[in-house]
DNA sequence: ACATTTTTGTATTGAATCAATACTATAGAT
DNA sequence: ATCTATAGTATTGATTCAATACAAAAATGT
């Protein structure tokens, strides 16, 4: 029973093994581990209510002291920025630093990946992304953690005309491009979870 | 350009890290790790070419010495056997040993993700198996590292009949269930590149 | 047949991740 | 005001991991 599923989860593992890597060789250079090559991607990926700390250690499923450990290392570098919060004086923001974003460009851990998928159908890529995202969804949930996932595709992201939209959970409005950035709170639509997508 | 390509990564690599998770989660009440977990499902579903400690390492993409550190951990536990091959002395055979095998049958660690996928499409998940299996092969092609897939899917698997079957690589018979387990040497029938499957 | 090289795996050492625990500082609640 | 919860850091010790060196068997070459 059920041979199907569990070669699904056998493609995933052994992808990330592969990409993990991969990861371990771009980051070889500068003496960077694959977590901090990880951290760095989810970083550049994060929006505004997710550049924390906390939200990293709940993305890469480790403990937030573990990951303290790793922002020290990488603020050390010159490669990521920790500043304090205005509104919450507990919660320190992160942001890649100049020297992050070009380290990334230069290494381009994703490069192998983006070579890979160059050539695949536009419409497979779509229906595989919306499955995922479903399982995704579903495994979150039942081990009782946070979401992560696109703005775009939140319940509580509201198109209110053409150029303006409001997130309806922190009560801000976003900017066209932060709704394609990775939210902690994301809140998948319905309709992401129908066949259809 | 490439946004989607680029946030199937991110759904694979978040999925891996929640898996990572579990797996610990798993593995600590008999202290063990995420990496002994992988090690276990992996020698579950190798075939008979393919449960050595290289190709174990290839598979994680970690070094022979790491790996044999971790079939160290593995034998002492008694949830490994390792015994040498007969016709060449050099290599080591692994198999999950009976308490192994109960091992994972009890801590179950990937019941989450058959809890997550046992009401997915299983047209949905085939072309997503089948479109995941393309990736991993060119990502493996251009990174130089050999292949792994299960024999069904493999150019040199060859059905003589209704119940035999051949592998032409190794030049061995393979018994039914043997087809469904996973070698090092895989290499994908064109066909599975196809949109088709 | 014999030396050389390659392949497979192990042992050892040191660096780095990671969890656990304890701690500080701020926010929120009653 | 006090008490509790939350966000983050520091410290300690166990464990992974790579690098290097090593041993044994097989393959190769002359």
């Amino acid at each position: 029973m059920q041979k199907t599923p569990t070669s699904l989860l056998e493609l995933v593992s052994r992808l990330e093994n592969l990409m993990r890597a991969e990861f371990r060789r771009a980051g070889s250079g500068q003496g960077l581990q694959p977590v901090h090559i990880q951290s760095m991607l989810f970083l550049q990926q994060a929006n505004r209510f997710s550049n924390t700390p906390q939200a990293l250690a709940e993305y890469l499923g480790l403990t937030k002291g573990t990951v303290s450990q790793s922002l020290l290392l990488l603020d050390r570098r010159g490669l990521v920025e920790r500043y304090q919060d205005e509104m919450d004086k507990r919660v320190v923001r992160l942001r890649l630093s100049e020297t992050g974003e070009m380290f990334l460009r230069e290494a381009n851990p994703t490069g192998l990946w983006n070579q890979a998928t160059r050539d695949m159908s536009a419409n497979r890529i779509r229906d595989s992304v919306s499955l995922l995202r479903s399982i995704l969804h579903t495994v979150q949930g039942q081990s009782g953690k946070p979401l992560f996932g696109v703005c775009a595709a939140c319940a509580y992201c509201q198109k209110k005309s053409q150029r303006i939209t409001h997130c309806t959970w922190f009560g801000e409005r976003l900017s066209i491009p932060e709704t394609r950035k990775i939210c902690r709170e994301q809140t998948p639509k319905t309709s992401a979870l129908a066949p259809g997508d």
